[in-house]
This record gives C-alpha cells, sequence and structure tokens, in this order.
DNA sequence: GTCGTCTTTGAAAGCGTTTTCAGAAAACGT
DNA sequence: ACGTTTTCTGAAAACGCTTTCAAAGACGAC
C-alpha cells in the first residue's frame, strides 16, 4: 500500500504538505499543490481510513445492529439506514443479533470496539439496564424501542396503536369472530400490539374468553403453523389478525389449503407492510410501519445537529394499508 | 475511553505487558497478569480495535457490497455471510451498489479505504476491467459473477442451467405456449437464463419467434407490468417463465387479477427460491439458488487457508423445487 | 561464588495520519 | 531599506496499540 510518505517522497515535499492538500484545511501553494495531486493520481493513493480514524478519533462508521438480515422488514430498516449514512459520508457496519441475548451482547461490543462514531440498535432480548450498561456514554439511536431514561434517543412505533387499528378495521368491516396469531416469545412488540387488538375488542364488548389466540415463532412458518391450529379449533372464525405481514403469509396459506376464497370467505390482516406482501394473495391489507423512514431519521438525529434537526415525534403511527385481503363479513357465506 | 496506559498505570506495570496479555503472546507473571486483568475489569477497559488495526496490519472487516440491502436474494446472502464471517471473528461492513456504476465504484472505493482484509462482491454495473482495476491485489471473492482471469476468487451459478432446468419443467409437463418474463437491463443473469430457457425450447423445435417475451425491472411491479403486457397480447399462453421469483410474484398478482385458477388454468415459475416464495399462492414452483451456501463459501475462501480449504466447485448448480404453481397442462381447461 | 540459561519485564520504535508550532520566505506599508 | 504582516512549509508530537530489543532477575550447575 502507497502511503502518504511515497506520495511526499514523489511530489518532493513533506508528509505535512500532503496531509494539507488531502483535508483541504490550509491553503498550500499552487505549484506543491499540483505537484501532490500528480503523485497520489500516479501513485493511485488513497488515504488509509484506519489511521485517520485513529488521529481524528472518528472512524466515519455507523454501527448497525439488527435481528436478521434475512427479514425483509430489516432489510427495509438497513436500506433505509445506509441511504441516509450515505448522504452523510458514512459507512454503515452491520451485525445480526438473532434474537439471542448473548449474540446481541457480542455484536454491540464489536461495534464497539471498533469506536463507531454512532450506534443504530434494534435489541430484541437485551434488557433496558444491560443496553444502558453496554451503551455507555456512546451515541446511539435505540429503534423499535421505547427506553424512557433516553426517550430522547429512542424512535419507536405505535405497536399499541397498530393493534387496535388492525382489530377496529377488522370489526368495522363486521367481523366478531376474530382469531389473533401471535409471537410465542414475550416481546414487547408483541404484547402492545396484542394490547390494542384487545382493546378494540374491548370496546366492542368482546373479552380474552372470546377471543381465539394462538402463539408461534414470528415466521412464515410459524403463522402457518399457528393458523393450522386455530382453524382447527375455532371453525366459526371470520378472520384472523396477525402479529405481523410474515406470519400472516404463512396463514394465507393454512386458509388456502382449506380452499377457502379469500377475502370473501375470511379476511386476514397483517402488520408491518413489508416488500411482496403487496404480492400475496390476496394482496395483504395490512398496517404499515414506516421502518425505512425510521432508519432514515435514525441516521439524521446522529448525523444533524441538535438544533438544525426540525423536532418531530419520536412515536411513529401506524397507518392503515387497504388492500384485498379483508372484506366485509357477509354472515353465511361460509 | 479508557486506553492502554490507564490499564498499565492502575496495575502498576507497563504498557507493554498489559498489551501481553491482551494478546496473550508471552508469557507474563500470574501475579501481573491478575493484576492486569483486575484493572481491565475495574476500568471497563476495551481495546481499540482501530489502533490495533494500524499497527497489525489487519482490521478483521470484512467489506460486503450488494446491490440492495431490502432485495430478499440480497438478505440472504448477507446472511450466509454475516454467520460464517462471526465463526471467523470478522465483522461486516456492507454497502449497497444499487446497479449503478458511480455508486458501485465509490461504495468498493469506500470499503477499500477502510482497509477491509478482504471484500465480498456483487457488481452488476462495473465491467470486469473496471472491478480489476478498482480491487488491484486486495483479496476479494466475487460472487455471482465469473470473471475468467480471477477464476478461483469467483463464485457463480449456473443460470444459464438454471433456465434450461426451467424450461425444461414447463415442457416437461405439457407447456408449449410459454412465455418469458425478463429484465430490460442487460446482466449477464438476465442473458444466460433467457439463453438457457431458449436453449430448452430449441430442442422442442420452438424457436424464438414462436416465445412471448417481455421486459421490466426485476422487481415485483416489474413482473407485475411485464406480466399484463404479455397476457394481453398472448392469450393463448399457459405459462409464463419470469427472470427470478420476486417478478413471479408480480405475475400472479396479474394472473390473479384475471380470475385464473392457479394451477389449473395457468402455470408460473421462478428462479432464485427466495424467502416469502413458498407463501405466496400458490406456492411457488422454483429453481433454487443457493445463495446463502454462497456467502458462507465466499467467508470460508477467505478465512481458510488454500491448503485445508477442500477444494470446491465455484460454480453451483441449481435444483428445482417442486411446490404448486406449475401444473400438467391439460388443453382446453381455459 | 561465578557463569550460563531462562523467564519476565520495560523502553522505544513503528503503524499512517493530522495538527500544532515555529521558522522561512514573500508581500506590504512607510 | 526596514520592520511588520501574511503566507507557506517542515519537524515533531500525538492517536492507542504491538512488537522488538536488551536488560534485569531467577535459577541451576559447576
Amino acid at each position: 500500500m502507497t502511503t502518504i510518505k511515497d506520495v511526499a517522497e514523489r511530489a518532493q515535499v513533506s508528509i505535512s504538505t500532503v496531509s494539507r492538500v488531502l483535508t483541504g484545511s490550509t491553503r498550500v501553494a499552487d505549484v506543491k499543490c499540483e505537484a501532490v495531486r500528480k503523485a497520489m493520481a500516479e501513485l493511485n493513493y488513497q488515504p488509509n481510513a484506519v489511521a485517520r480514524a485513529l488521529v481524528g478519533q472518528r472512524t466515519g462508521m455507523l454501527g448497525l445492529m439488527v435481528n436478521s438480515f434475512a427479514d425483509p422488514f430489516f432489510g427495509a430498516l438497513m436500506s433505509g439506514v445506509e441511504q441516509e449514512a450515505r448522504l452523510h459520508g458514512m459507512q454503515v457496519i452491520a451485525t445480526e443479533g438473532h434474537h439471542d441475548r448473548g449474540r446481541e451482547r457480542d455484536a454491540l461490543c464489536s461495534l464497539l470496539a471498533r469506536r463507531c462514531d454512532a450506534l443504530i440498535i434494534h435489541a430484541l432480548s437485551l434488557s433496558d439496564t444491560e443496553l444502558l450498561e453496554l451503551i455507555g456514554d456512546n451515541t446511539v439511536v435505540v429503534v423499535n424501542r421505547h427506553i424512557p431514561v433516553i426517550e430522547d434517543r429512542c424512535l419507536w412505533f405505535d405497536n399499541f396503536q397498530a393493534g387496535y387499528m388492525a382489530a377496529g378495521y377488522l370489526l368495522e368491516c363486521g367481523h366478531s369472530q376474530i382469531g389473533w396469531i401471535g409471537r410465542n416469545e414475550d416481546i414487547p412488540d408483541n404484547r402492545d400490539r396484542f394490547a390494542g387488538f384487545m382493546a378494540a375488542m374491548a370496546e366492542h364488548g368482546l373479552v380474552l374468553d372470546d377471543i381465539a389466540v394462538e402463539l408461534a415463532p414470528g415466521t412464515a412458518a410459524g403463522g402457518y403453523q399457528a393458523a393450522c391450529r386455530l382453524l382447527s379449533k375455532q371453525p366459526k372464525l371470520s378472520a384472523i389478525q396477525a402479529y405481523n405481514d410474515v406470519m400472516a403469509g404463512g396463514c394465507l396459506r393454512a386458509l388456502h389449503e382449506r380452499n377457502l376464497r379469500l377475502p370473501e370467505e375470511f379476511s386476514v390482516m397483517g402488520i408491518d407492510d413489508v416488500y411482496l406482501s403487496e404480492y400475496l394473495y390476496p394482496q395483504l391489507t395490512t398496517i404499515r410501519y414506516p421502518i425505512e423512514t425510521i432508519g432514515q431519521r435514525a441516521v439524521q438525529m446522529i448525523c444533524t445537529p441538535c438544533d438544525q434537526l426540525r423536532s418531530s415525534e419520536s412515536c411513529f403511527q401506524p397507518t392503515l394499508i387497504e388492500r384485498v385481503s379483508v372484506s366485509q363479513f357477509s354472515p353465511g357465506t361460509r
């Protein structure tokens, strides 16, 4: 690798001068400047970011931890983060947490050891306390989670409202025999979405005993299994609300296998609005979680000086995406 | 941030000694070792990876460039890479190329400047020459691409065979009026898959003029548009072969809109076998591209000494995944 | 007690930059 | 012509670590 020293030698100047044309911090005489540029080009010189980071006390790296790269939900988050990061000349360095306390901890430590200028964290398994302890006084933005102590560094989604809206829509469409397919992991998202769901139900006089609930892993396969169980136990259901779109996808499959005409005979609703949910059959009616926007906002919170950042809500509100998987309930169609 | 110096001071030893217990390179007396460990724990010391990288001439970082994080295909690739990387104590640092020459170039330069120990590259827009020039003598593995000059650093997929197998399967099922939905971008994958497709068709006496072809962007939306055009122009089609699963997803939507019973009245086939294609309706019959495995293998090629690496094919073969979106053609069903 | 051999240790150089500091040269005002 | 600014430049220190080198002790053998 050619270094600043090689360039200096070739251009017949000191390394300080080379550094100066590199950073543009100070004026350097035109002739020397030219000589340096020429030398750099000839040697195909590329400044060593590691050395720069060491002396400059900033790496230009943005650490990102998500649950899994393969999940379309996180794909969208990462895309939002990367695009905004690039705008600010930052490079994202990413790890998976895999919903495992040990791995989340390791991942975070690795990012911290690499001295990322800031971290964007989506942690599922770490407790608030552990998380706070790990991040110390590093710059972080925590997404999809509300930690009161660092509320101003959090960006979260109103999961309660999402569940509430979803159930409300279903009820509005005339459904009253609605099943809930949730995750079997005790994470806040799940709790909140379910709580919102139940709150809407309660407003219509329905209580927990009236509701069919099945839990499974938050994957398409999980949704499929849960739906199978639900359908065999509760033949009178006319709609299912899934924890998220991916589970709803699995759910649709179970319904198709039973040769139900969708949405005429059965309605399904998701939450998240991930890529492809528009291409499920029937196109999934869902509640949009603007995760890509949250990714962008997270980066802005980090890269924009506080005073310039037009203050905006930290809690993102869901919006209903009406597609075709939910229809008006007409008794007796089934 | 606490440094090695702070630890040394607290443990009453020289920084050399601290460094030694850190790296474990040399024996150090038990008492001192203990003192150092204690000091490190008390100060919550974490070695600065940047400084280590500078002196050690290795960053422990694995640069990864893919087209887009949001695409499930790349999600799988990234997941494979990250998992294997973690096994080898490496951290992945990722960028998006966005199928744009300038951005691919920038992304690569950024990774290079950060002195990644190795790069895993999926480049769509850069020419072989440009790519070779950029990577110089850095350690790289190029995925999904066959560059003869550095064949031993390439991992690619037999796209021709994939197209050939897909068409073969469709023909075997009795279809003869088959449409092709391809990408409107001139990338090798597209060319090869189509060439394979056509080769199989030719074996059955079908030539280009017999084949209905529509091109569009390689997204679900693109697949949808192409399918719409295809269906209105060619009413006698009984099957569509899509460039990939995502386009096939869009294609299914167009078919559903026309109230066709699938797969009885119309068959669709994809290539790639991405996440969720199993949950499309009908479940997508496709050709599996083991992209996650390729990601893992790429990391192995980088992290495993040549002699230990059990030499294996660089060209990955497709496998047929028979699900339900393709059925036997029975004339007159439509 | 002396010598040689090991083990353990600290000082110092070096990794590739940026930045401070001070000196040299040029430009300017009178 | 002289002093005063201003502009430009190089030497050197610093960033936090690893590693070489040589010195200091410890230990056993004679």
